[in-house]
DNA sequence: CGCTCTATTGATAAACCTCAAATACAGTGG
DNA sequence: CCACTGTATTTGAGGTTTATCAATAGAGCG
């Protein structure tokens, strides 16, 4: 049928699977399990073990971690197509933080047995989780170097391009974040405060370069933004 | 020799090379280059494409990010046995930091050949190398969230105390950090200043929580530190 | 329309950085 | 062994950034 053509399409594109015959893709997909969840609701939670690796098919969700003072540190989004806690495959420990769906959201979940499974039938998925987990750990060092050395406001402004660019949809204004994203997430995601987000917003927004409303922001000139975070 | 016997020991604690015959040890060491650097020494920089994955033998290196400024953001130290830009296999991409010698040091490199050889040879090597990446995507992620939600003091904290369990030596008045480890080197690590490190030193001094002299530290109540570095 | 959640904005305070100057220390060569 | 020199460290004063608190306004939803 016409949906299950769809989902192994989003499959095959996903990084874990790359380089796999498209036949044995339907096996793969159907050695899983599919699920839908609601907006807010919860995929996993950081103080339970994960024993599932997911494939986002539609829908998106913010991973995270609480602290103690109920303050939410996100540590990335997951779109259509990413996996998350591919890792956990390898670990028996649990995975440390918390993943919540933004929006009706639709995930395929493989548990640790038949993840080994399929790549000892298919030994190129675990060359693709290494480059995930690469490409993963450049990210995060990245943003590490970034937080250290860099103001708030232009981690804001890469926090902002860095969404654009993953989750962006472009509109006749600019390009539009195409998810729920409010002051407080990217407060979250730049390790700092909503009062500070929306002072920068409402700056920005000044000056031409954002378009903001409630939980919504259009990115108007993105490349002003990018010379702003460049450049200080 | 003596000498290759105590080589090898170490090749075989590596976490890279866990599981892999003792008599096999011999032949993988022997495929690699070793190397000797002096203090404050090169292995290899952010700018250049990392060719070789490396394990060190003996000494310590500081692997960092020097940003335009002058700063430079410490990501982490690499102790004898382990290994680093092991990840260099997988990518063509320059491995993005730079690493130099802290104290007399000797490495063994091996070709991005040499390893891509030894891992189809024993595929376990794959699957350590992907355990050590992980722990460092672990490792990362914890002081990513650390910097987003921690005071400098807190931090400052945790960076001793890790650098005291990977590098600490027991000594009479509490654990000495075996290397020559600057107020500088501290601010880098966590993304401060060597002024705001002085400070916060002098003052657990006072409390009698370390004991620091010129680019030395040592932790005279670790416990003290710990329960700091928890509750704030 | 009233309720709830989000965003804005001002005032204030805290944490931290920057700059400057003095001091301590380790290593070096006489 | 000692003076010398180049760093590393300490400490104070002052300024900047950003967090915190409080009050208000706005948006969406039933």
């Amino acid at each position: 049928m016409n949906n299950q053509i769809i989902l192994t399409d989003i499959v095959s594109r996903s990084d874990l699977f790359v380089g796999i015959d498209e036949d044995k893709l339907c096996d793969i997909f159907s050695s899983g399990e599919r699920r839908l969840y609601k907006s807010g609701a919860t995929l996993f939670r950081e103080w339970t073990p994960a024993v599932k690796s997911y494939l986002v098919l539609e829908g998106r969700f913010k991973l995270s971690k609480l602290h103690e003072d109920g303050k939410e540190a996100i540590v990335r989004y997951i779109n259509p197509g990413e996996m998350t806690a591919a890792i956990s495959v390898f670990k028996k420990k649990n995975y440390p933080v918390t993943a919540q769906a933004v929006g009706i959201s639709e995930v395929v979940g493989w548990s640790r047995e038949t993840m080994l499974e399929l790549m000892a039938a298919y030994p190129q998925i675990a060359i693709n989780l290494l480059g995930m987990v690469v490409a993963r750990l450049d990210d995060i060092q990245s943003r590490y170097l970034e937080l250290q050395t860099e103001q708030v406001e232009q981690r804001i402004a890469r926090a902002l391009l860095r969404i654009m660019k993953q989750s962006g949809r472009k509109v006749d204004e600019g390009i539009l974040i195409d998810f729920r994203l409010s002051r407080q997430d990217l407060a979250g995601y730049t390790g700092t405060t909503l009062y500070t987000v929306s002072r920068i917003l409402s700056n920005w927004e000044k000056k031409g370069w954002v378009r903001s409303g409630r939980e919504q922001i259009t990115v108007a000139d993105p490349h002003a933004l990018v010379t702003f975070a460049e450049t200080g």
